[in-house]
DNA sequence: CCCCAGTCCTGCGGGC
DNA sequence: TGCCCGCAGGACTGGG
């Protein structure tokens, strides 16, 4: 499931693109169900043959290539969308094929197996409208201490379920949200507003030194084998994990405690009940 | 405004 | 062995 490290390891990936000139894009017609493309294939086709890839960038967990026509494609892999210049996994879930002019590389693939991830062709006016600063919040990876605080500190949610919210801070996904509250030592299920100043810091310290070390190690490889870097290559992170996934292991920040699943807003959360406790009560 | 539940989708693994 | 069901969680929508 890409989120900000991943994405980010994907963009890297991808920067050989850019000063390539797209010759052409198709959609492949293998894919069962075809996946949103916007705007429509030959319209889309239209507005990019012709133009120079002058940057990558990403902006939350989407990918964005800009164009020299001011437009951008914005690429939105979701849950299992990879964006490539090798090969994809499967001939059978590619989705989007842009094909470069010139030497290397020659195409830059959209593939993603379970089809809920998108592809929009954006002017600049829509994409500050989609992307902009009333959609989503500061990247995570230029997250400060104050803005995280100034942004949930008044909230009720639980602090695992706001560090998902994208417009309170960009970014942060299922994964990497029990990450961070780990190597924070904060309890998930704490409310926001009964966070005391030091553990706003520590949660701050942890965003930063998890999603830094995870695209250090170019992302997180589950089981499932989905997430591939733009060569089709896993990550690395998933040996790093310490709590997520790993319900029942000892903990490896106490070395006394259980990994514990939860589930919050519907969504899995694991920590560790021995190190990641309840407020204590003031005063003891 | 704030928050939760339901929705999309496919592949996999547990249970029978 | 084979089938069915539930689960995985991105972002979005509708409703209380």
């Amino acid at each position: 499931m890409p989120e900000l490290p991943e994405v980010e390891t994907m963009r890297r990936g991808i920067a050989p693109i850019v000063g390539c000139r797209i010759r052409d894009v198709e959609r492949p017609k293998c894919a069962k169900r075809p996946i949103l493309i916007a705007p429509r294939i030959d319209a889309f086709r239209e507005r990019v043959a012709g133009h120079t890839i002058t940057g990558v960038d990403r902006v939350g967990k989407r990918v964005v290539v800009r164009l020299d026509s001011g437009e951008a494609i914005v690429i939105e892999p979701r849950m299992t969308g990879l964006v490539l210049l090798a090969a994809p996994p499967t001939h059978e879930h590619l989705r989007l094929r842009v094909k470069l002019a010139g030497g290397q590389p020659q195409e830059l693939l959209f593939w993603d197996r379970r089809g809920l991830g998108l592809v929009r062709l954006v002017g600049p006016e829509e994409f500050i409208e989609r992307y902009g600063d009333e959609k989503l919040g500061p990247d995570a990876l230029r997250l400060t201490a104050a803005t995280l605080r100034e942004r949930l500190a008044g909230s009720r949610r639980a602090i695992k379920v706001a560090l998902l919210d994208q417009r309170a801070v960009a970014g942060i996904g299922n994964l990497y949200a029990s990450e961070i509250l780990h190597l924070a030592g904060v309890d998930p299920a704490r409310p926001c507003n009964a966070l005391r100043p030091a553990e706003w810091a520590a949660v701050h310290k942890a965003t930063l030194e998890v999603l830094e070390l995870a695209i250090r190690y170019e992302g997180s490889t589950l089981s499932d084998g989905t997430y591939r870097n733009a060569l089709n290559q896993a990550g690395g992170y998933q040996n790093e994990h310490r709590v997520y996934d790993r319900a029942g292991q000892v903990c490896p920040g106490c070395g006394r405690g259980e990994i514990v699943r939860i589930v919050q807003a519907q969504r899995a959360t694991f920590y560790c009940p021995c190190c990641q406790k309840p407020a204590r009560s003031r005063k003891s």
